[in-house]
DNA sequence: GCATATATTTCTATATTGCAAGTAAAGCAA
DNA sequence: TTGCTTTACTTGCAATATAGAAATATATGC
C-alpha cells in the first residue's frame, strides 16, 4: 500500500521545480538555484525565461552590495499574480481567506453554516466567493476540514460535520468554474507553515496547534508527512499528566483534556461554580487568580511535555505552535520551557518553539496554500 | 542548517536507481520497474544491459504463471556478486559479520575490545577482517556505533567508547585497501530493516531497540531520518510510567529503566536480594515468579506505551522491534498489545508490529547495509 | 503450422543538458 | 573618457538521454 504511494514518483518538470523554489526561497539568485536544483546556469536561464515572460516571475533590481561586477538581478515571483481562497471548515462555521501567491492574506469573511447538509455548506462556501471575490479570478479554492480526505478531493470521515464519503470538491466546482482542493486541516496548515510561515527553510518540523481540539502535523524531508493516520488527530490524546483531568473520551490528562479552550474553561468553571469565558480565565490569570493560574500552569506544564515527546520521537528540532488557545502562553511560558528541558537530553538541541500568533485565520490560510501548492505545477506549464 | 542539506538534491542516476529498486524489490519485471522509475521501457533495457554485462543483475527465467505471450524474465541482482563486512561496536566487544548484496548474513564473528585507544579498535576490527576474509574481497566495510557521526566518516561522540572526533573511517582504511562507512548504529539498523529487513515496502515505520539501551530510528517517505537528532537516542528516555524504577539519569519509569537489560535485573535482583541473569529472570517469570512476573509486566505495558507513542507522533502503521532484550516478549506479548490499544485512537489502524528476532546479530548486519547502500551508486556506474 | 498475446529490443527523431564562449553591467584606475 | 577587471547572465553547439513506434522474441491455443 503506503510503499506503492511512495513508488510511484510523482514526476515534476524542472519549471515546477524552479517555480516553486523561487516561491518557497523569494527572491533568489539564479547561481543559487542553479546549485540547489542541480542545474547548470544555462538550463536555469532557459527554464526562466518562460517564466518571466508569462508574468509569474520578475526579476528584482536591488544594487544593495556595492560589490563590484554586474550586480545581480534575483528572481522572484510576482505575488499578486494570482489569487487563491482558502475556506476552513469547522463544525459550525465556515471562515474564508483571500490570499496572493505567497499566501498572504488579503480579505477575510466568515460565515455559519445553517445545517451540516452537502447542499447548505456548499451555498456558504459560494457565498463567501463571492463576498470576497474582486477583479481577479481565483486560481484555486482550497478546503481544509479535520478529518480524512482522499485524492484531495473527497471527505472521507468528517467527525464535526458527521459526513462520511462526501465528494466536497466536486460538489463546490459545479457551481464554480475553478479547480477545488480539499485537505485534512492540519496538513494544510503544515504546508502552509513549511512554504510561506514558521516553517519556511526548515526539512523537518512538527506544528502542534492548540483551540477547540489539539491538531499535530508533520514535515519530514521537505514533505508533508499526509498519511491517512495525519487525518487522524492522533496528538489529540496524547497523555501527559496522569492527575489531570478527563477528557470526553475518558482519558486522564490527555492532551485534549489539558490543553485545548474548553476544558480549560470547564476546569475553572467547575472550581468557582458559575460561567466563565476563556478570555476571563486568561484575565483571572494573569490578576494572579489562584485557580486559574494553577489550571494554565499545568496546561503549559502539559504542553512542555507534549512539545518535548514530539521532539524526541518525531526527531525535530523545531515545534511550531498555532491556533487560537496559545494566549495561556503569555502567562505560563516559563512553565512550558521548563517542562521541555526537563523531558530532552541535556545533549539535544534545544527545541525551538516558534509561535504563530495568527490564531484562527491561520488555518484558513493553510487551505490556501493547498490551493496554491496544487496550482503551481500547472502555473509552471501553462503561465 | 537542515535546509540547506536537503535543498542539495543528491543527484542519483537512473542506473543507480534502478540497481536500488532490484536490490530492494528483488525479482521484478522490467515493465514494473518502468512504472515505479517512471521510465519507458525502452530505456530501461538501455539501462539493463550494463548491469546485466557486468554481472550485477540476472534475469530470473521462471514460468510460473500459465498465462500467454512471450515470458517475462524479471530482472535480479546477483547477491553474491559482492560481499561486504558490517561491525558493530560496543563499549566492549566487536561485532562482524559478511553479508552478501541483500545483507544476508554468511559468516560471523566478535572479539573483545581491549581497550577504547583508537588503535586498540582499529586492530580489532582489521582482525576480524582476516580473520572472515575469504577468496571475494569485500567491498566496502560498515561500521556502526552508538552515538554521533558526520560525513560517514568521524565519530563526533559515542559515549560507550569516550570518543570524541575520533576519524575512524580514515584509520581502518589506513589499514585495509577498501572503504569504510560508518554510521550511528540505529540510523544502520532502520535502513538494513528498510532495504533488506521488515521493513522492506514499507515507505513510514520506526525501529525500536531493546537491549543493554533502547533505541530508536525513523524512516519516513522511504528516507531514514538522520539528523544529529537521530544520533542521540531519543527515545531512549521517554516517560512511560510514573511509578516505574529510576534510570541512571534519575528519571522515574523512562523507557530505560522500564526496560533494557540492566534495569530489569537490577529490578529483580533487589526484590530477591541475590543475583540473577536476565535468563534467570525469564526463566522465573516463565514459571510463574510473581516478582519477575511483575516486573516484565510492566516492561510489556511500557513498551506498548512507548509503541503506541511513536505510533501516534511519528505517524507511522509500522513498528519494527529488534535487539537482543526482546526476549520478555513471549511472556507479555498480551500486556504490550493492551497497551498499544489503550493509546490508540480506536479509527486509527491497528499498529503493526514487527519482531526482528535475530538479536544482536541484527546489529552488524545494519552496519553491512550501510555498505551496501554506500556501494550500490559506485556499482551501478563502474560495474 | 498459424493466429494471438505478451515481453523485450532496436531504431530514430526529439528534447534536454552542460560546456565553453560570448555578452552585459557594474566598479576602478589611469 | 577609456579601458581593465569583476561578476552575472546568455547563447551556440555538441553530447546525451529519452520516448514512441516498429520490430523481434517466445510463449499459448486452436
Amino acid at each position: 500500500m503506503s510503499s506503492v504511494e511512495a513508488a510511484e514518483r510523482r514526476y515534476r518538470s524542472p519549471s515546477s521545480e524552479l517555480a516553486r523554489e523561487v516561491l518557497i526561497h523569494g527572491p533568489i539568485l539564479r547561481s543559487v538555484l542553479a546549485q540547489r536544483l542541480g542545474l547548470s546556469l544555462a538550463t536555469l536561464t532557459r527554464l526562466a525565461r518562460p517564466l518571466l515572460d508569462g508574468g509569474l516571475f520578475v526579476e528584482v533590481t536591488e544594487q544593495l552590495d556595492g560589490a563590484m561586477g554586474r550586480p545581480a538581478k534575483p528572481l522572484d515571483v510576482r505575488a499578486d499574480a494570482r489569487q487563491f481562497l482558502g475556506v476552513k471548515l469547522t463544525g459550525d462555521t465556515a471562515v474564508a481567506v483571500t490570499t496572493d501567491l505567497r499566501a498572504a492574506e488579503r480579505r477575510q469573511a466568515v460565515r455559519p453554516l445553517p445545517s451540516h447538509d452537502l447542499a447548505d455548506v456548499v451555498a456558504v462556501i459560494v457565498e463567501l466567493a463571492g463576498e470576497l471575490a474582486n477583479e481577479q479570478e481565483f486560481s484555486a479554492i482550497g478546503i481544509s476540514v479535520g478529518g480524512q480526505v482522499s485524492d484531495n478531493r473527497v471527505i472521507d470521515r468528517a467527525p464535526f460535520l458527521g459526513w462520511r464519503g462526501v465528494p466536497l470538491a466536486e460538489a463546490v466546482e459545479a457551481h464554480l468554474a475553478v479547480p477545488v482542493i480539499v485537505e485534512n486541516d492540519v496538513v494544510a496548515l503544515a504546508a502552509a507553515e513549511h512554504w510561506f510561515g514558521l516553517g519556511r527553510g526548515f526539512s523537518n518540523f512538527a506544528v502542534l496547534t492548540v483551540g477547540a481540539g489539539v491538531g499535530y502535523g508533520l514535515v519530514m524531508h521537505d514533505q508533508v508527512v499526509s498519511t491517512s493516520e495525519a487525518g487522524l488527530g492522533l496528538g489529540g490524546h496524547f497523555p501527559l499528566d496522569p492527575t489531570g483531568p478527563l477528557c470526553f473520551l475518558g482519558h486522564r490528562g490527555c492532551s485534549t483534556a489539558m490543553l485545548t479552550i474548553p476544558s480549560i474553561r470547564a476546569q475553572v468553571e467547575v472550581a468557582l461554580g458559575e460561567p466563565v469565558t476563556y478570555a476571563q480565565v486568561l484575565e483571572l490569570a494573569s490578576a494572579g487568580h489562584p485557580v486559574a493560574l494553577a489550571v494554565l500552569r499545568a496546561a503549559g506544564t502539559a504542553l512542555g511535555r507534549l512539545i518535548a515527546a514530539v521532539a524526541n520521537l518525531a526527531m525535530v528540532e523545531h515545534v511550531v505552535l498555532a491556533g487560537e488557545g496559545l494566549g495561556f502562553l503569555d502567562i505560563v511560558r516559563a512553565e512550558m520551557d521548563a517542562a521541555i528541558l526537563a523531558d530532552r537530553d541535556p545533549e539535544a538541541a534545544v527545541v525551538d518553539v516558534l509561535l504563530d500568533a495568527s490564531g484562527f485565520i491561520s488555518w484558513a490560510q493553510g487551505a490556501a496554500a493547498i490551493a496554491i501548492q496544487a496550482t503551481m505545477d500547472t502555473l509552471a506549464a501553462g503561465g
